[in-house]
DNA sequence: GAGAAGTAGTTGAATGTTCAATCAAAGCGT
DNA sequence: ACGCTTTGATTGAACATTCAACTACTTCTC
């Protein structure tokens, strides 16, 4: 609506309007799903999940606070609260990094490895409920290169 | 890995599995991407810029609180709460609805008006740069479709 | 038309995330 | 060796969203 003369406002044209609502629609209401999902069904929020997942592929079911960081394009401060979190509740443990005295190492304790084997496949059922059963295979697979491709484009821009 | 015996757990196949990390990674990117973008270059977040939008496109520039929640898939509080912080930066205001004296009608200030028609290039800009540009009109066609189907899903399940 | 159930909206506390500030240790340049 | 910069991590405040509780009005039902 709003014309202009300088630069080069290149507007959305219809379609592309339709798919970015479209997008956005879904993206809130996934996310949404999701959280009350592991809010019913899990003991822990699908970050803190995300969390142990990584630590239970990682040798030793152990890492770094910033690899996890950077692991899951999470802040560093966020994965600070997050482990917190998971220390209160018995699922992990830190420990000085050797090498590199600044370093923690925040490791799954037994508990923290049990009730994810536990869990795990509750967190799939959400997963599947919420998104991959909704979808055929070729939508899933173009579904998650798109969203390779906005990732890339996301992280370029810093 | 873990093995059990009652109920169907379907695991995810190795190629899920991928897919959905993209998902997330890249979902998780394009919001705080966005997010720092509103920040960074207009006065409105995005779910305040989204607010603004609806009512630009409802006649009179004016919703009942609880139209503009359900358009945008927002809780009724989350309305509430935006709508209080729009009408301090002087972008809508609140009157009482005809017809039901519950209702408030939440109406699209000249002021708030002005700023959306000056910053929405600026928001399209954004979206583009972060989703639209970064995908060739076949990957955004079925990057929508998809995520219609996953609302979809979302919503069935209450 | 009275009581029950439902709808519109607000409120304030709790939660999780970000941001800016901080601190300590490592690495680098000279 | 000495500052300078960078990295690893934490802290606490600020902020947005949710949740539960609540008020007020409307609609249904008998």
């Amino acid at each position: 609506m709003p014309e202009e003369t300088t630069g080069e406002p290149r507007w959305l044209d219809a379609d592309q309007q339709v798919q970015w609502r479209r997008y956005i629609e879904g993206a809130s209401r996934l996310s949404e799903a999701l959280a009350r999902w592991h809010d019913d069904h899990l003991s822990v929020s699908l970050s803190e999940y995300e969390v142990l997942v990584r630590l239970s592929e990682s040798p030793g079911h152990s890492m770094r606070m910033s690899r996890l960081a950077d692991g899951l394009a999470y802040s560093r401060s966020r994965v600070t609260h997050t482990v917190r979190r998971l220390e209160a509740k018995g699922f992990v443990a830190r420990s000085e990094a050797e090498g590199d005295r600044r370093g923690i190492e925040c490791t799954l304790t037994p508990n923290g490895f049990e009730t994810l084997e536990q869990e795990a496949p509750i967190h799939v059922e959400g997963v599947r409920r919420y998104m991959v059963d909704a979808l055929d295979d070729a939508e899933l697979e173009s579904l998650g290169r798109a969203m390779a491709s906005i990732a890339r484009a996301c992280r370029e821009d810093e």
